[in-house]
DNA sequence: CGATGAAGTGAACGATGTCAACATACGCCG
DNA sequence: CGGCGTATGTTGACATCGTTCACTTCATCG
């Protein structure tokens, strides 16, 4: 990598991999800025060449967390086969929910650092983005009559919060005293699919 | 307070109390030690009589906040006056809702606060308790015969999904640039209802 | 070339959580 | 009432962190 060259080449994505690196294993909290220079055998001040501050730079791994939670959750879509539009439309939703929790089951630490208060996604250009694979899905929902039309406005945030309630919650161990037996993810989805009348698959 | 008395008296309650306040204004990441014993004229180290460490510190944090929300949810509910049954408990299932997230609007910051990945609220028997709450009302749900048994179970892991959820993105500013016109919260509440086939009210 | 600016360094500053050794005063027991 | 143990605070220190500033190194291009 730095080979002995004074430069380094390539600093910037460099610091995002250790960083994402920190973040996947030990949460946002964990993204020590002095960390990530200590391993890439750099000064903790070269950093400050490519990012402002530290937020800047977690903000840039939580973009790329949520990359990864969009592709991840297009793999669950991809697992679809089925001939009949409304059906499939109907199963590729749930599908889109399923990669949702099995990101937060495998990468916990990633979805907690993809949704910090930090900064809006201000620019929803990223590459696969959640909310679009979701609104995507939900105007086929819509298109294919899987889902009533009076249902379309507002959808995405029923459906979102819901998931995203639950991953976060789950992730947390919220539910692991709470008096409640394990929950069943595909309950989860179900009751999420009755809540925008989507027909059952 | 401090009447020059070497002893403080009630150090313990004046430390939550005070981080409490930080945490309320600036989030759990403002609750500086040293900031909260500065402003109690104290040492820095002399919490650690009273608390292990920052995290524990953090933890009483959660519970009171964890408190204040069963009591706003309470608030919410004892507003609504209806005389059958039915009705009554749909009504004030959805008030809980509402009571949530007039939280969520009102302290956000102590929310976040409340719900941290730091430690499981390991016993629930604080004072009112917000899943006790939603516990409740939901049995009153099923009792009065608004929501169909086959739903009982696993309905407050629903419910709580989709409230926190919602709560927790609207908090994050997540909906200001997704693309999405500003949620309506009673639609949402709606939609819970509805994912638990709670008849309408 | 030779200079100009981008990229990285080194040493420092102030702030933070935590700890060990010490000081104080409350309350109990004779 | 008097002494004493112990709960409670204090002092001063440490290691670490994010950040800044003045300085070097190096690649590039006129």
């Amino acid at each position: 990598m730095t080979r002995s060259t004074y430069h380094h080449g390539d600093l910037r994505r460099a610091l995002l991999t250790e960083a994402s690196g920190l973040a996947r294993s030990g949460g946002p909290d964990a993204v020590i800025l002095r960390e990530v220079a200590r391993r890439l055998g750099v000064s903790p001040a070269a950093m400050y060449r490519h990012f402002p501050d530290r937020d800047a730079l977690l903000g840039e791994v939580a973009r790329l967390a949520r990359r990864d939670l969009a592709r991840r959750m297009l793999d669950e879509v991809a697992l679809v086969h089925e001939a009949d539009p409304r059906r499939r439309s109907a199963r590729q939703f749930k599908a889109i929910g399923r990669g949702y929790l099995r990101f937060a089951d495998e990468e916990p630490n990633l979805l907690a650092a993809a949704f910090l208060p930090i900064e809006p996604p201000d620019d929803m250009a990223e590459d696969p983005n959640p909310w679009n694979v979701l609104a995507t899905a939900i105007d086929e929902l819509a298109a294919t009559g899987a889902m009533p039309l009076e249902r379309r406005v507002g959808a995405e945030t029923i459906a979102w919060s819901a998931i995203h309630g639950f991953a976060i919650l789950r992730a947390g161990r919220a539910f692991d005293v709470s008096g409640e037996r394990d929950p069943d993810p595909e309950g989860v989805l179900d009751a999420i699919a009755r809540s925008l009348d989507v027909e059952a698959s």
